[in-house]
DNA sequence: CTTCTTGTTACTGA
DNA sequence: ATCAGTAACAAGAA
């Protein structure tokens, strides 16, 4: 389940490898998938360069030459993976087994590229979104999505503000909330909770100056060391090579249910919270 | 066979 | 307006 580190895992690698490059040619094997239109996607992106590759919360964009945008958003079991032209001509034969073979039967877009380089959108449950979009439309686009963590200034007064002093709402919900506070996702929602010792029921209201900044500092130190470790990959998750993330050795309690805390021992909790499975210490956790 | 999984949106009802 | 809960989307794992 991509979050905002997989989404930076992948955007950074694409960027480095596609950037300047042209759109040559698109195979669109699942139409559906692309939201504006499969029909005239040719059309808008052949010849387009691609000036950078960028991202907010989890939606990855691309910015193209004559201010044309390509919205890419995975949603749960999007995979963006890229192969030279050489790795193409192997047949799709990567060099590690670790790796995703391409294209398979999920493989729905493929984005060709001026260098005969490919990159294969994947997508399992197919959820995900691929659309163009102008200035405008991709900028209404933005704007549903809140503070950025990593990418914008993300002060503990500003968290205050997002936060308010009267929401009944539980932090669980609220963090999960994208028009508050873009990119975390149900992973990491578990992991800064039990780092910041407060429980996912605990309204907004009821927290203190205090745990607010256990709170604040841990998004920001827990989405930094993911992005270090390239992400997580629990189930379906690869980066734009095909690879695994690392973060799983550092997981606290999600998917650990059953299981012994590993600070004081007591058994790990699940529950179902803002309709998402929960996962959480209730010594640790006040 | 059933149940569970997650990101997001849409809907209902409080 | 705000929020909780649920269904929907789809496929696969257990």
């Amino acid at each position: 389940m991509p979050e905002l580190p997989e989404v930076e895992t992948i955007r950074s690698d694409l960027e480095k490898k596609i950037k300047g490059l042209k759109f040559t040619g698109v195979e669109i094997r699942l139409p559906k998938i692309i939201k504006s239109g499969a029909s005239k996607l040719l059309t808008e992106l052949k010849n387009k360069e691609i000036l950078s590759v960028n991202r907010k919360g989890k939606l990855i964009y691309f910015t193209l030459s004559d201010e044309l945008f390509l919205i890419v958003h995975l949603r749960m079991t999007g995979q963006l993976i890229y192969k030279n032209k050489k790795q193409i001509i192997a047949g799709g034969h990567s060099d590690t087994l670790e790796q995703v073979q391409v294209p398979n039967k999920h493989t729905h877009v493929i984005l060709e590229l001026s260098d005969d380089s490919k990159i294969y959108y994947n997508d399992l449950r197919q959820f995900g979104v691929i659309k163009t979009a102008n200035k405008n439309e991709l900028e209404k686009e933005l704007k549903k999505y809140g503070t950025d963590p990593i990418l914008e200034k993300f002060p503990l007064d500003e968290f205050e503000k997002i936060l308010g002093n009267r929401s009944t709402r539980n932090i669980k919900a609220f963090l999960l909330d994208q028009k508050k506070v873009s990119g975390l996702g149900n992973i990491y929602v578990d992991e800064v909770l039990f780092l910041s010792r407060v429980l996912p029921e605990r309204t907004v209201q009821s927290l203190k100056k205090s745990e607010i900044k256990l709170i604040h500092e841990h998004i920001v130190k827990v989405l930094k060391l993911a992005i270090k470790e390239r992400g997580t990959t629990f189930n379906n998750y690869s980066d734009a090579d095909g690879n695994k993330g690392n973060f799983l050795k550092h997981l606290k309690v999600y998917q650990r249910a059953g299981k012994e805390c590993l600070v004081c021992k007591n058994e790990i909790y699940k529950i179902k919270l803002a309709g998402r499975g929960t996962h959480f210490c209730k010594k640790c956790q006040k």
